[in-house]
DNA sequence: AGCGCTACTGCCAGAATCTGACAGTATCCT
DNA sequence: AGGATACTGTCAGATTCTGGCAGTAGCGCT
């Protein structure tokens, strides 16, 4: 196997384990000698890769993802650029400058010619959103991905207020709104909360007991039009 | 220099000619031997570079660039993706085929579980927007990029119909119509045409005397909010 | 403090790979 | 036909990679 072929592998044995896993245990696995594993680690740090080695404990990858050489068109590219362009004009704090890093990445590696065109713009993006809702959305993100529960209080459309625990299972970016698709403990149902309408956000220790993937296949099954990806 | 480096070079290279080059010319520009560039060559092909090679021609490298290994932390993936899959629900067919490419390639080296989360769209994307303009905006879009005249009929929000003589410098994604920014040769101004009342659009051989980049420029000066990217 | 575990670095010889040169074939254009 | 060029096989020398060894340093535990 070549070295860049194994850089990868490294990688890929990082994410698998989430805990700290010591020099040894990764050479031996790739079957490689653990003074090369330094030398490979030495070499993925300086390309970049956010793995941290401690003494007396092992290496932990931080979570993100190294994507491997890529091979994009150029409207491949405009599509990407185009994209993230209007991710960042979202009022979603943490996922706009999430764009914009990604932006930022993309266009440190592209050549000169196309950073031009990107820094250009060519294709714009209409004005950003007004809705600016309380609440910090990147909660709502993170407890879809860990499967925990969330308690707030909601206004519903008539004024009424009440207290809901919900399992959130995905979140949808609307012409000026953005929703939070969960089942209701509350209710007993699968429902839609406006994101602008949730006060005192809080997430739950509770994992909740069903599984993302389920949740979401289930709540499309209720659905008129099954196609809502 | 090392090999990996010197790979991206070589695609450098053949980027900037943009017509075919000979190995012989490729291999004294990075100071290795024409062996060496066959083998460097054969190596990126294999990586899914779109190089061509024609005997008693030269090579060139087919429209497109190869992102190198690229760290992303999970949010900027996330964004990356919802903005491709915003894009790809856009009634433009091209870009919204290449955002759907884009995502497929993307997907197929994600890991495991991240794929999941990518399957299982945890990211909406609102309903796709009606508006579809009867003309083809890949067109425009390669107009834009090639610095040519427009030629095509436009209807105006009165309902008159004129023949226009354009230079398209933007493409705009609004609400729900795609606006064509454009110096207009029949109006001696900046102009904006939505797409949907564009009609009978035709590319002119004719390349238009100012820079793309300097029309953009000027365009924003004009406006009242100058930060329009 | 002392011990074990681990990350990390420098060094060196052998292994693996890469490189350049040469020879030869195939293909395209004029 | 002739010239230019892409491509492949082979092989020795240059370069890089690799594994083992020795040593330093940081962390957690007893």
């Amino acid at each position: 196997m070549s070295r860049s072929e194994r850089l990868l592998d490294l990688i890929q044995c990082l994410r698998r384990h989430r805990r700290p896993v010591s020099g040894r245990m990764l050479a031996d696995e790739l079957g490689i000698s653990i003074r090369t594993l330094y030398r490979d680690i030495a070499t993925l740090q300086g390309q970049g890769a956010p793995i941290e080695g401690e003494a007396g404990l092992g290496y932990v990858l931080k979570p993100g993802f190294m994507l491997p050489p890529l091979m994009f068109s150029d409207e491949e590219i405009e599509a990407i650029v185009l994209g993230s362009r209007w991710v960042a004009k979202q009022p979603d704090r943490r996922l706009s400058a999430a764009a914009g890093n990604a932006l930022a990445k993309i266009a440190a590696v592209l050549p000169q010619d196309l950073r031009e065109d990107l820094d250009a713009s060519t294709l714009l993006v209409g004005p950003a959103m007004t809705a600016i809702e309380g609440i910090d959305l990147g909660v709502v993100r993170q407890a879809i991905r860990n499967e925990r529960k969330l308690g707030f209080l909601y206004r519903d459309a008539g004024g009424a207020a009440s207290q809901r625990v919900v399992w959130p299972f995905a979140l949808g970016f609307f012409d000026k709104v953005r929703v939070v698709v969960a089942w209701c403990e509350t209710r007993q149902d699968f429902r839609h909360f406006r994101a602008d309408r949730i006060a005192e956000l809080k997430t739950l220790d509770a994992r909740y007991p069903r599984r993302r993937l389920a949740l979401l296949k289930e709540w499309r099954a209720t659905l008129d039009k099954p196609r809502g990806s």
